[in-house]
Formats: structure tokens, C-alpha cells, sequence
DNA sequence: ACCCAGAATGAATGAATATTCATTCTTGAT
DNA sequence: ATCAAGAATGAATATTCATTCATTCTGGGT
């Protein structure tokens, strides 16, 4: 296809056409992260391809390379931030001070970690596509069992108090802390593959 | 396989045996299915490959769209399997007449459910490689469901009884099954992140 | 002994995809 | 207004992998 007219010829001025944006490199980083979320969540972990995620973030494909090192390293980095994020809010909630009866304290985690939302969702089809490669990926097991153990102490304590304040007897921390994580992570599960509701209360 | 007789003993995984061997459909079906849940236990199920599949069986590569259709296919027979071989186990106990005493079939159905082996292992590995991808994938989502529903029922029922003999009073069989089934998955996720032994009691 | 249906093989093919890098463009400084 | 630094682009490249299929081989039937 020659150009019948000679001149130059121009790029359509398309209506939506983007101008290109220069941003910094954190604000990139973060796009990157969240559309790959969206990626995960949407098409599976396998799924998930460079163009997909660039092309969700609106950006080109070279961008993801050089932000990230390399496809692997974007993985791992979006991983690390679903981590931080979902145990750094339990923390907060559960060392923060201003919720002091301890009840209310367990409601408000039960709260923030059963709340629904599209985004809640989507993290949580991310948090365990992650899992399901685990088994295979040290990296992975290393970054989730970081924040996972540090969790679990802060649980821990909650439910000290919690049993020293009750005078309950007979039941040890650890393992009702244990317990109630395996709890949640298969509630979460359920959820995953029924889209069903499950009342709260049930948890208790 | 009888390799006391002193007859034909096939070695199973590797002998530098050159010749070539026809067997019935099913053994190929079988013996590459098992190849498969040892691949995704090892490399992750975003990692598995044909090549390596084929080559873990001892085949060659064109084998496997021989008898299963596509990868796909293979994949997807590999999570029928698997999902089939777990809650069959779980069922044939709890509705199996060889245990009368309720709380002996619950300890049998624990024994089964948290039972180690490598074999267990692996398997958990792929049930839950697949849950990874069951969002964003209905196919495995509706395998996964099926026999899940199906397995619930029966743990329902089981409850149902242990309440009226036990004469528990304010527990509702269907929360209860619901709440198990979700502390077993966690449980089982836990085992697949921390290689650390989780006493079966707590489970209780 | 001989045959042949169909099981098994693996080199070849083509499609998909991560990564590179020469080039273009933006922005803040001068 | 001009410039340089470096952010952003996307066509091109190289690799990896599923799938195909012409060919080889096996074992039961005759």
C-alpha cells in the first residue's frame, strides 16, 4: 500500500488519542501492580501475559520491563503488595488503639477480612492463585509466610487477652489463633468457587 | 504387579528400555494423569509443559493428544481425577457401614483428610493449583463444585446425627459442615505454605 | 509365519509471548 | 526559545511450547 498522495503521511488524529505521559516511577510501578491484579483476577495467574497487563494499565508493552526487571519480577512485586496490604490492615486493626473492647476488636477483623467489594474479591483471587503455585515457588512461600507469621503472633496475642479477659480455660492461643486463620483462609476459598454468602455470625 | 512370580517385572519410571510398548488406552490415560499431578506438585501448574509431562510418564511427546484431546483436556481429566479420588474417600467413610460410632467415623475422616504421605501431598498440591485458577476459570470451577455440593450433603447428614445423639443443643448441622469443611481447606493451605505438622486435635 | 489395525513416536510447524532497543516524545532547567 | 535527561513507545527478535502427522513398530489373530 503506497502512498498515493506523497505527502506525509500523518497519523490519524484519533478522537481519543492519548498523549504520551511521563510520570514517576512509583505512581507507574503502582498502575502496573493494580492492572496486574485485575489481570490475575480475571484470567488466572497462567493466563496473564505482559501485553494483557500493560494494555490494562494503558500503557505499552516495553514500560513493564522497565519498571520491573522482568515479568517474574512484576509477579513477585504484586504478590508482596496484596501481602502487605491485606496483613497490614489485620495488624492495624488488631494493634490499634482506638477500638479497646476486645469483642469489637474481633468483629471489626471479621469485618475486614470477610468485607465484600470487587476490589476484596479480586485481591483474594490474586492472594490464592499465588498460593496454588507455592508448593513449586520458594519465592513465593518465603514472601507470603513472612507476613503470614507476623499475623499470626499479633492474632495470637489478641486471643491471650482475649482468654485471660474471658477467664475461659482449657483453650490454648496458639492453636485457637491457628484455627481461626485456617478458618478464614477456607471461607475465603468457599467463596471463591460458590459465589454464595456466608453470614458472619458463622465464623463465630 | 507381581515381581515375586520372577516374570515380567516392567519397571515403572525409568529403565533405559528402548522398546517400545502398546498398552490399553486406560493405562496410558492413568499413567499420564499421574505424571501430571507429579508435574504440577513440582513446577507449579502455570509451569507444566507437555514435554514434560510426556517425558515424566516415559513417553513421548504426541501421546498425550493421542489419548487426551489438548492439554486442556489433560489438565482438566487431571482435576476430575483428583477432585473424584478426595471427596470419594471422604464419602465412602461417612456413609460406609464398617464404622457404626460417630465419633470414630469423624477420627476417620480426619485421619483422611490430614493423612501425610507424599502422594497426599501432591494431590493437595494440584487441588489447590486448581482453586488458583477456579476464578477465572468455570470449567473447574463446576468440577470442583459438583463434587463439593455432593460431599457437603454427606458431611451435613453425618452432623445431624452427632447432634441428636450427642443431644447438642443451638448448633445448626449445615454452619457446622460449612465451618469444617472451610477449617479443613485452611488447614490443608497452611500445610502447603508451612511445612510444619498441625496436630489433628486442634482440628476438633 | 505372516499380517495389519492401530498404538506410539518425534521431527517439523506455527502460534504465542517475553524481552530488547533504536527511536520518539515530554518536561523542567537554563 | 532551546536543550538535555530520561521516560515511553512498539516493531523486531528470539524463545518456548502445543499440536500435527508421516512414519515406525507391536502384538494378537489367522
Amino acid at each position: 500500500m503506497t502512498d498515493a498522495s506523497g505527502a506525509v503521511t500523518e497519523a490519524l488524529p484519533e478522537a481519543g488519542s492519548k498523549r504520551r505521559q511521563i510520570r514517576p516511577k512509583a505512581e507507574r510501578r503502582q498502575q502496573l501492580i493494580d492492572a496486574t491484579i485485575r489481570c490475575i483476577a480475571q484470567h488466572g495467574l497462567s493466563a496473564v501475559t505482559m501485553q494483557m497487563v500493560t494494555r490494562e494499565a494503558g500503557l505499552s508493552v516495553g514500560i513493564a520491563n522497565l519498571h520491573f526487571k522482568s515479568k517474574d519480577n512484576l509477579l513477585k512485586e504484586t504478590l508482596r503488595f496484596v501481602a502487605e496490604e491485606y496483613h497490614g490492615g489485620q495488624i492495624e486493626i488488631m494493634e490499634g488503639g482506638d477500638i479497646l473492647d476486645l469483642g469489637e476488636r474481633l468483629d471489626a477483623l471479621l469485618d475486614f477480612q470477610l468485607g465484600r467489594g470487587v476490589t476484596q474479591r479480586q485481591k483474594m483471587s490474586v492472594w490464592f492463585a499465588y498460593y496454588g503455585e507455592a508448593g513449586a515457588r520458594p519465592v513465593y512461600q518465603k514472601i507470603v509466610s513472612t507476613v503470614d507469621r507476623l499475623a499470626a503472633q499479633k492474632l495470637e496475642a489478641l486471643f491471650i487477652q482475649i482468654i485471660r479477659e474471658g477467664n475461659y480455660r482449657g483453650v490454648d492461643a496458639r492453636e485457637l489463633a491457628t484455627g481461626y486463620s485456617a478458618l478464614i483462609d477456607g471461607l475465603h476459598l468457599g467463596l471463591l468457587v460458590t459465589p454464595r454468602e456466608l453470614s458472619k455470625r458463622r465464623a463465630r
